[in-house]
DNA sequence: CACTGTCTGTGACACGCTTCACAAACTTAC
DNA sequence: GTAAGTTTGTGAAGCGTGTCACAGACAGTG
């Protein structure tokens, strides 16, 4: 992967580096760009202009060379002898991820779980915007949530063509979740973040992220029993 | 995934197992552990009796081999030419994972997210049980939520030291989360689910897991974008 | 009882990710 | 300007995990 380092460019900014992704790029990888740009943005706010890999290690608990490597899959942003520019490495990672546009997403299921999703206010200076939200039961219709009304489910398709919804958050109980995950697919959406506890069937073209602390607590007391931490014994 | 299921002898009862567990287990395994059991209490409620690794990989979306190399690690369950009796199994990953003794748990931070954490129905069948909540506001101390009282930081060791607790879950704004899992680890805790977006810095014999909603969506419109997805332009 | 088909458990192999180590590039100090 | 110190980017080695393939065990059939 070689790229042209524009000499005498004195400054720590760089010229465009075109992001063409050759594919290659491992998953894992993409997993932690995200990580990446939080305590960089983080370290914006606390003043700093730059940071060496070294530095981002110890705040992310990660050696310096992985850092270093998985930067190297979209390009060379840093300065040898000096680290990297950090506001200019957010975004130019911001940009790889499409995190520099405005993502419109729909949710489904607007029960307690689906009430705290579309009022947790951490979505949307991400850039995630909850534009619709919709629900089965009929008497949840028109009720206003969060700014926005409750639809029915018969408007599915239609809303997200509207509104050029790409992500869908299901928020339903576990025996629609995967019915509702289909009529998603069926609508276009090929993104979905699962809270349901379920195994998803989707299409391979399909992204589908789960969140499900029930399995995070169950594999967690494996460990707390090795420790020998013992729960309360039931009676 | 139609399994035959009714043999006529149902004998597939195995001899005890004893699971020592040699530390040799990868991590990776461990988190898959939950997938089966829940997989298999699946199988159990559509009355299976008996299931292959084939099936439940076909189920769970796995290679055969994944999930017998899987449960190779802790024992032999099966029996060849004909698979693994459903309960038996289900029965032997609930034990290696502490999952037939009762967990308690606390909360901190009772906003909208911890309410709805509390308010969860899901945990309580798997054998974890929120049995304290606390908040630093002063003006939600006393409130009643979910059938426990919501009481003051001040009484955290004694509280979790009473109730012999374990596990906690932590639901608070990001800037809190870490003095407040330094708290709880300072109070003994040594499970910690973290629902605040930052990574945190905890002891090594602490196991901690991180519910993050949005870095998983941030890693998703990578893929998206990829496959030609176009999400909104800001204007 | 023998013979055919099925499925597990596991050593060996393959692959992918992490870590290492170092040349090159840059900074700082004098 | 020179020398010493710092930090990146990256081939290559190391390591952990997934996959393969097969011997062995069991079921089913006649």
């Amino acid at each position: 992967m070689k790229r042209v380092t524009d000499s005498a460019s004195g400054d720590l900014t760089m010229t465009q580096n075109e992001v063409l992704t050759p594919a290659m790029v491992p998953d894992v990888v993409v997993l932690r760009l995200p990580m990446y740009i939080r305590a960089l943005t983080q370290l914006l706010e606390s003043r700093s202009m730059v940071v060496s890999s070294h530095d981002l290690g110890t705040l992310l608990q990660m050696t310096p060379a992985q850092i270093r490597k998985d930067l190297s899959y979209f390009g060379r942003f840093g300065k040898q002898g000096k680290g990297y520019d950090v506001k200019f490495l957010r975004d130019e990672l911001q940009q790889i991820l499409g995190l520099d546009q405005n993502w419109p997403a729909c949710l489904i299921g607007v029960g307690r779980l689906g009430e705290a999703i579309i009022n947790y206010p951490g979505f949307v200076p991400e850039g995630f915007n909850v534009v619709a939200a919709f629900d089965s039961d009929a008497s949840q219709i028109g009720r206003k949530l969060g700014g926005i009304e409750v639809i029915s489910m018969d408007a599915l398709t239609k809303t997200i063509n509207e509104y050029n919804i790409s992500i869908g958050i299901v928020a339903v109980p576990s025996v629609q979740a995967q019915p509702v995950i289909d009529e998603l697919v069926l609508a276009g959406v090929r993104g979905i973040l699962n809270y349901a506890p379920i195994a998803p069937v989707v299409p391979p073209d399909t992204v589908i992220r789960n969140i499900d602390p029930v399995l995070s607590l169950q594999s967690m007391t494996f460990y707390l029993m090795k420790k020998g931490v013992n729960p309360l014994i039931p009676g």
